[in-house]
DNA sequence: GTCTATAAGGTGATAGAC
DNA sequence: GTCTATCACCTTATAGAC
C-alpha cells in the first residue's frame, strides 16, 4: 500500500528543507538541491511546478500541524493548564525535520506582506497567539504569547557559548519553563 | 565643519537598510538602492566597494552602540538594577534607523556560520548577554536573556491583529516589562 | 521519471569617458 | 562623483528526447 516505486518527492523535500534551514530560501539554490539528490535541476520540476511550491508542499504540512493543535485547543475550557498543554505540545512538535522548518520560518513570516504564503503563516500563528492569549485584547497578553513561542523557537537554535552537551534536552526544557511563565495570568498565584 | 559636497554615502546607507528591512538583504537589489536614489549601480560602487561592504558599514555602527552599551555595564556593579537599566538602554537603542536594522539582523545571525560579519554579530551580543545572564553558566539563565531581548526585538515589528493606536509605545512599554520579569534572578523578591 | 540543452532574465561588479 | 556600456555569472524555468 502505498509504495510507490520511487520516493523523490519526499527527498526533495527533505534537502529542500536541510539547505534552506542551512543558508535560507533565497541562498539555497535548486542546482544544490539537485546535486545533494544526485539529480539534475529539471527532475525537480517533474515533482514541483517552481522552488515556491516546494516551500510550501514543506510548510502546509506544519500548518496542517498548528491547525491540529489550536482546534484542540478549542475544544478545551480556557484555561491556564490548557494554555500550558498547548507550549508542550509546540514545543514537541519542534522537533527533528520541523525544527529545520521552523528555524527560517520567521524570515518567510518577515517577507514581503503581499507574499501570499506569509500571509497565511502569520494567519495561523495568529490563531494559536489568540489561545495563549487567553481572553481580552490586551497588547501584554498577547506579546507575552508571541514571546513564548519565539523563546522556544530559541532553543532550536543551539548557543555556541554553551557546552554541547547541555544542548538540545536541557535547553528545550528550560525554553517550556520559560514560556510557561510567560503565559500565565498577571498577577501569578502562589 | 565636515560640509562635504554631497551626503550620498549616507543617503546610500539610509535607502540600503530600509529595503533590507523591507525584503531583506538578498531580495534587496542594488539596482533598486540606486533607483531609488535616483543614481546608477556604478555610482554605488564609488562609495562602497561591495553590496556586503553597505551591509557592513550600516551593522558596524549599530555594533558599536553595543560595545558601549556592555563597556558601561561592565564599569558598574553585577546586580539586578543594572541589568534592567541594560535592557532599557538597549530598548532605547531599537528606535527609527536602528529598529529597521534590527529588524533583520537575526537573519544576518542565522546566516551561514562562516560568515564573517555573521560571526561578529554573534559576538556582540554574546557580550550583551553575558551581561544579563549575570555570574554562572546556567543554561536557563543565558536563555533568559536570549528570550529577553528577543521580546524587546519582537515589540519593534508591528501586529496586524491590533489597532495601529497600541502600537509603538505601548508594546515597546509592554515588551520593556516582559524582559525585565525575564532576568530577574530565580526566586523572585516579593 | 529522469535526462540534455537551452532559454530568458536578473545579479554583482568593472572599465573608462566626462 | 557620476555616468554609459558591458561582463561574466548564476538563477529559475521550459522543451523535448529517452
Amino acid at each position: 500500500m502505498d509504495q510507490r516505486r520511487t520516493d523523490t518527492r519526499e527527498q526533495i523535500q527533505s534537502v529542500a528543507l536541510e539547505l534552506f534551514a542551512e543558508k535560507g530560501y533565497d541562498r539555497a539554490s535548486l542546482r544544490e538541491i539537485a546535486e545533494r539528490l544526485h539529480v539534475t535541476k529539471a527532475a525537480l520540476y517533474y515533482h514541483f511546478r517552481t522552488k515556491d511550491d516546494i516551500l510550501a508542499s514543506v510548510i502546509e504540512d506544519f500548518l496542517l500541524q498548528l491547525d491540529a493543535l489550536v482546534k484542540w485547543a478549542h475544544e478545551q475550557p480556557s484555561d491556564v493548564d490548557v494554555r500550558e498543554e498547548v507550549l508542550r505540545r509546540y514545543s514537541a512538535l519542534l522537533t527533528g525535520r520541523t525544527a529545520q522548518l521552523a528555524r527560517f520560518m520567521r524570515e518567510g513570516m518577515a517577507k514581503i506582506p503581499e507574499l501570499a504564503l506569509g500571509m497565511k503563516i502569520r494567519a495561523h500563528f495568529a490563531a494559536l497567539i489568540d489561545v495563549l492569549a487567553g481572553p481580552g485584547e490586551h497588547t501584554e497578553d498577547r506579546l507575552r504569547a508571541q514571546v513564548a513561542l519565539a523563546a522556544l523557537q530559541l532553543a532550536t537554535l543551539s548557543d555556541p557559548d554553551l557546552e554541547p552537551a547541555d544542548d538540545e534536552t536541557d535547553r528545550r526544557a528550560a525554553a517550556l519553563r520559560i514560556a510557561t511563565d510567560l503565559v500565565q495570568p498577571s498577577p501569578p498565584a502562589p
